[in-house]
DNA sequence: TTGAAAGCGCTACCAT
DNA sequence: ATGGTAGCGCTTTCAA
């Protein structure tokens, strides 16, 4: 609880120099540094943050952020959280910028990526592909002094602050958990993945399969599809594989395509015939949801995840010492008709 | 963005004044009171937070809670969230004190509430019964100037700022949803109540059998007990009741006694021939969950009840004027065994 | 290398 | 009734 004032008064001489040695920024003579530091020690000294925040003030805070929201429902609960975040904290002098990109190709994560570092941000927020290239951008604008952080997907290999997401692997595991509390027939799976190079949706499959099996659930994958995360592509695959397998009795949408899926499972006259397994919330999803012909979905807590990581970031940012920022790993949350609506 | 220095040059005045008028502190002459009015009007201004609460700093605040949480695991969680946030907000100069009791005897909460209240808190947060006796202790307080929040459980008529606490209606009924994927089957229920006296336990069965009703699940209460929230007591009514009524196959536990009742469960033979539905997660329940024993808990997340409880409260002291303090509403979750450690 | 002081925005208190 | 000012804890800048 000591102040730099006392430890300045203690130490015999003034608050700058104490500042300056607690930042290791030079311009002081070793022993008096020494002296300085052995009596913050000896305080126990500890930067009081509402001091820090009233200082900070001055230079305004920015965070970029970069999210491929664009055609993509699932991002809006993010963007919320960055929002309710940036309310919270535009008294500190915080704001949140958004870069919005669509899909998941390369070279326009890494444009992205180049232009947010451009605008010389605070800190950067990144939803971005774990790929080579990608991370070599990432690793140069982390080594140049500003910290990033990985949002909703991760991108280890980095030296990001952390990761704030979702666990993938326990939220397809949590769907076969529930799926064998409400059936123990055997499963045949018509898989539609949005991309063979989406970590998270090979990792809820990979959950979901594994443990269908130590539950003794006997599951045979019928048919893997990619649907890259549209709608009709996702109706057209479907439409023809429930064409030419009549025996699928459950159908696992790793990521986007909810909509074009149930449209060809009705067309099929299938609809509550067959196990629909959903992941997010999105307003088709819960629509789905009320009129029973999905069971439930596999939530992330997309709101948290936005909120967090800005928070994460600003109290980095204000604080760097004293936090230790840790990996936020979001809650596997299941929804039914009954719990889906906040009251 | 306005600031009070701002104003007051604007105004031709000293900050003092502005400050007086701002906060409706007499001394200050109608017609200079009405001008710095309207120019703070004009110039939009806001409070700034990180000034009041570096200022707020000389007078520490504290804030007093009252939890019967002795002999009830379930409480631990929002003693987390109380501490976590008495953390984050301490370099604010705040503080959390709580009064420990055990169980619901309204004498009792009434002499835990006055002593809180004769500490002189800042503001207050009470898990406590809604009762007139207790009401009129609280409105009083609310009166004399101190605000109160209610936690857990509401006490709707006192004038509280607003209620952090999960919708128990909305459990029950989810409890009801998820039981109606699980199984088709006649339910003939044991009810197992808490007390009859505690209104979320009487929300719980009553969202429960209404969902049923609605999902056009063959329902009958075969019994209703009281449990009065101990373990042994729930296993006798447990191992009572089910000895004279071979066809129970569902029980209900609106509120603590789930070790007893499983205890009864099993050693008449009927584990996991009974589906047995459980809220909150406490360690016992955990447990049960991952051997099976049970399917599913209904959990209020009371970390973020505790924690939202704090920070309401201060941000409302900081900031009063500026956030109108609304419900919190926690989310109704499920858990089974793939969802209930947060990796 | 170090000190002194101003300033972030607000509150509180003393002086007028 | 109003002004002036010190101070919360920290950062930054200017001067020595």
């Amino acid at each position: 609880m000591a102040t730099i004032k006392e430890i300045a008064e203690k130490a015999g001489v003034s608050r700058g120099t104490v500042d300056r040695v607690l930042h290791n920024r030079l311009g002081v003579s070793a022993e008096v540094s020494e002296k300085v530091r052995a009596i913050a020690n000896e305080l126990g000294f500890v930067p009081n943050k509402a001091g820090k925040i009233l200082a900070a003030c001055k230079q305004p805070i920015t965070i970029g952020c970069l999210l491929p929201d664009i055609g993509n429902k699932f991002f809006s609960d993010i963007i919320d959280g960055f929002n309710f975040a940036e309310k919270e904290l535009s008294d500190f002098g915080v704001s949140v910028k958004v870069e919005h990109i669509k899909g998941f190709d390369d070279s326009d994560h890494i444009a992205a990526i180049k232009k947010l570092a451009s605008e010389k941000h605070a800190a950067l927020c990144l939803t971005t592909l774990d790929l080579p290239e990608v991370q070599s951008v990432v690793q140069d604008i982390i080594q140049k002094g500003t910290p990033v952080i990985s949002l909703n997907t991760d991108i280890p290999d980095t030296g990001r602050l952390c990761y704030v997401g979702s666990n993938y692997y326990q939220a397809g595991a949590t769907a076969a958990g529930i799926l064998s509390l409400i059936t123990k027939e055997p499963q045949k799976v018509l898989i539609i993945t949005g991309s063979y190079h989406i970590r998270g949706h090979n990792e809820r499959i990979q959950g979901f399969t594994e443990r269908l099996k130590e539950k003794n659930i006997p599951f045979v994958k019928m048919q893997t599809v990619e649907s890259f995360d549209d709608d009709t592509q996702a109706y057209e695959q479907t439409l023809e594989t429930l064409k030419w397998n009549y025996t699928i009795n459950c159908i696992f949408i790793a990521g986007a395509g909810v909509a074009g899926v149930c449209r060809a499972v009705s067309e099929c006259g299938l609809e509550k015939k067959i196990h629909i397994i959903v992941f997010d919330d999105i307003p088709i999803s819960r629509k789905l949801l009320k009129e029973n012909v999905i069971d439930f979905i596999i939530c992330q807590q997309p709101f948290m995840q936005g909120y967090m990581a800005i928070k994460h970031l600003f109290d980095y940012l204000i604080d760097g010492k004293k936090v230790s920022p840790q990996n936020y790993i979001t809650e596997t949350v299941i929804k039914i008709a009954e719990n889906i609506d906040t009251v």
